[in-house]
DNA sequence: TGAATATTTAGAAGTTTATCTAAATATATT
DNA sequence: AATATATTTAGATAAACTTCTAAATATTCA
């Protein structure tokens, strides 16, 4: 765990790019794949990197499995980057 | 280029740890290397990587190169990773 | 119950990555 | 000039990653 797993996870583009639909509000697995180029199987994938990573959680109801941000890993990692400011 | 270099290059642990030797200050090729339990070629090329994302800076000095932080960078990630607290 | 929809899982293919060894380049020293 | 030291470059290998297709699971609706 640590940080490798979040930076793993946020060291793809598309993975990225999921997470910024996500600052607008709760997005279905089907919505946030309608938005790419790509197979719902690879969505999937990468929806699965992010949760693993505790960048989102994932929340069923009914037919659909609705992602959100989860922004306490943000504030980790913001504060790993905040380490080379002050030190300097 | 983008983030998406700069990502690429946070993704690995020893290139995270060799960021975090620079905190204290500049540093040879040979003396990042001492801290790590891999071949000098392979560090050479965790350092390219990082230099390519604009990370770090290197520094010729007679038989030896210097690195260094280059905070500039950090400043966009850290301003990327906000906005996702300001949108909130 | 059966068909349709939403999403995930499994397995495969091609690409990228981390690492090594060996060789090359550049600088300093004797 | 020859040797030693510092670092990089080139080429190879094995592991990890992204993506796909096909199949599986779960849920809703007629």
């Amino acid at each position: 765990m640590g940080f490798q797993q979040t930076f793993k996870a946020l060291s793809d583009t598309t993975r990225r790019e999921i997470l910024d639909l996500l600052k607008s509000g709760t997005l279905s697995a089907g919505e946030i794949g309608n938005h790419f180029d790509m197979t719902g199987a690879t969505i999937s994938h990468h929806l699965n990197i992010l949760k693993d990573a505790n960048l989102i959680t994932a929340e069923k109801q009914g037919k659909y499995i609705y992602y959100e941000l989860n922004l306490s890993v943000f504030e980790e990692i913001i504060g790993w980057f905040q380490t080379f400011k002050e030190d300097k």
